[in-house]
DNA sequence: TATTGTTATACTCTATAACTATA
DNA sequence: TATAGTTATAGAGTATAACAATA
């Protein structure tokens, strides 16, 4: 099977790998890419707006509703008031969340390594790199079309 | 905006960028990323099954006659009995088709300059070079798995 | 007036199964 | 029995618009 030269059909075929080996690999906790991309944001912070989730995940605010209703139901995550603002609700990860989530990233990196696989440390790095550059910079323009 | 470490959102996020791009650049030919990525391989054969069109761009064979039957319809493409065997059809590219695919070309290429506007030539060979081993190895796995 | 979260809706993608005609 | 193309359908993902509460 010879891999195509189009780099534009290259970046969704590798993505689709990706997305197809984290949502098998998450299957035993019964997390998706997406909620785990959420839970991931989650952990880092203590507290952040639905707003700020969609921002960081590149995802519409609308849709990010669903992925927090679920989180919730599941007492993964909370939604709390914010005083400061009350048109805000401050999402935060519970203890349980905090569990899953450990087991989540061990599996999701067992996932990586699969679709890596032809790829060294150093290469990884190279690979992850050019990519925050090329996500950086359309997420620049996104900004100033604003 | 800070992008991710997440190498797989990361492709995902770049991914999405890409199709993005080139939806709205081919506009004017009435193209997708994925038709036009058909009659990219269309353009570089002189008749091929849809089993191999399907193989080439990692889609299902029953996804490809709507495209195939598009194309068709506009005459682009043609699909022609294989008298080899009967089952097949060679679905072949029309000269108004190949017109249309270099314009198109020249859309797509400016829409990758615009996502990739931040790597250099030399760093694009390397995104490109580390993708196509990505892909390679999904793909190899898949056929173990037939 | 603008922003946050929410609901609703329509549209595209994707995955799957089943059918036919040929091999 | 197996393969190429086709049809149908259900589910996931995406995009968009509108609304209430709050700033």
């Amino acid at each position: 099977m010879k891999a195509p030269e189009n780099i534009g059909l290259l970046l969704s075929l590798a993505s689709a790998q990706g997305v197809a080996a984290a949502n098998a690999a998450l299957g035993p906790v019964d997390l998706t890419s997406r909620s785990y991309s959420l839970l991931e944001q989650l952990a880092g912070t203590d507290g952040v707006s639905q707003r700020e989730l969609a921002d960081a995940i590149r995802l519409d605010p609308s849709q990010i509703v669903a992925l927090v209703d679920a989180l919730e139901r599941r007492g993964l995550a909370e939604r709390r008031p914010n005083p400061a603002d009350r048109r805000q609700k401050s999402v935060v990860i519970t203890d349980p969340g905090r569990t899953v989530f450990h087991r989540a990233r061990a599996l999701v990196e067992s996932s990586v390594d699969e679709v890596l696989a032809d790829l060294d440390g150093l290469e990884r790095e190279t690979l992850r790199g050019l990519l925050q550059r090329v996500v950086r910079h359309g997420g620049a323009r996104l900004e100033n079309a604003r």
